[in-house]
DNA sequence: CCTCATTCCTGCGGGC
DNA sequence: TGCCCGCAGGAATGAG
């Protein structure tokens, strides 16, 4: 699953494929692949052809890439999305959603994405950042990221710890996987209520975000080679560096007690009961 | 405004 | 053996 970490390595592989190109020809295979895009297919198409690709920059989960035009193509990996970059003359993949081809007849940039839960779009603002995903906040990793307000927003909030930290409007990047990461690293149970979250607290876990997602970063980048940038090279780390994510009645590394599951949020969430004690007034 | 359930989608694997 | 069903999940959407 293509959280920040992932996200990252795929911008760093496509960087230098994209940069100064000229798109010759879109061709959407799959009509549910262009998302959030109103004004519908045909649009994306023209928007994009013709124009050149200057950048590949990320939001928290999204990629964008600054067209001459002033837009920008906006990428969500989703759960399975891949943005490749294969030979022009390569055979379809058999989840092949979009395909752009070039002016210099090098290598396509294609989305394949077995369960079309990404999908691209053109959106405006793309220079510095496209309109459609301007509510999407910093990453932790970010320079700008504001930890006060982080803190502050906590408080506000009356909902469970690690809902807060999958809304991407509060912090960005951080999804289900590396979300259990860090509150087992933090020492906190995913329910603990966010209007009690002290700033100490509340630093503690962006600490074990950062370090979560920076440990990840740098795994993940031998996960792709130049003339393929795949996503789900992600396994040969994501296994070993994982301490309670999808490990259920495995010992805990750090005191041996058995990991728990609980479902939540039409999903599994995974903690150490000994470690990430409940907190008394829980929120669901 | 705020919170939360629902929905989209397909392949895999467990159970019968 | 083969079928069915649960499960995996990000984020937009709308209900309350």
């Amino acid at each position: 699953m293509p959280e920040l970490p992932e996200v990252e390595t795929v911008r760093r592989g496509l960087a230098r494929w994209v940069l100064d190109r000229v798109v010759a020809e879109v061709v959407v295979a799959h009509p549910r692949a262009v998302r959030r895009h109103l004004p519908g297919e045909a649009d994306f198409v023209a928007l994009l052809t013709g124009r050149t690709m200057t950048a590949a920059r990320r939001r928290g989960k999204y990629l964008w890439f600054p067209l001459d035009s002033g837009d920008a193509l906006v990428a969500h990996l989703g759960m399975s999305g891949q943005l490749l970059v294969v030979p022009t003359d390569a055979p379809a993949e058999r989840h092949l959603r979009v395909r752009l081809r070039f002016a210099d007849a090098g290598p396509d940039l294609r989305f394949v994405d077995q369960r079309t839960f990404g999908g691209l779009s053109v959106a405006a603002g793309g220079a510095a950042l496209p309109d459609s995903i301007a509510h999407i906040a910093h990453d932790p990793l970010d320079a700008a990221f504001d930890d006060a307000g982080f803190a502050a927003g906590l408080r506000r909030r009356r909902t469970g710890l690690k809902r807060a930290l999958l809304d991407q409007s509060m912090v960005s990047g951080v999804g289900n996987i590396y979300a259990d990461e860090a509150l087992w690293r933090a020492r906190l149970h995913w329910a603990r209520p966010t209007e009690t979250m002290t700033r100490p607290v509340a630093d503690r876990v962006l600490g074990a975000v950062r370090a979560v997602l920076s440990e990840a970063i740098a795994s993940g980048g031998t996960s792709f080679d130049a003339l393929y940038v795949d996503v789900n090279g992600e396994s040969g780390y994501f296994e070993r560096s994982l301490n309670v994510y999808g490990r259920e009645h495995e010992p805990c590394p750090r005191c041996g007690r058995p990991i728990r599951r609980s479902r939540w949020m039409n999903r599994s969430s995974y903690w150490c009961p000994q470690c990430q004690r409940r907190p008394r007034h829980p929120h669901p």
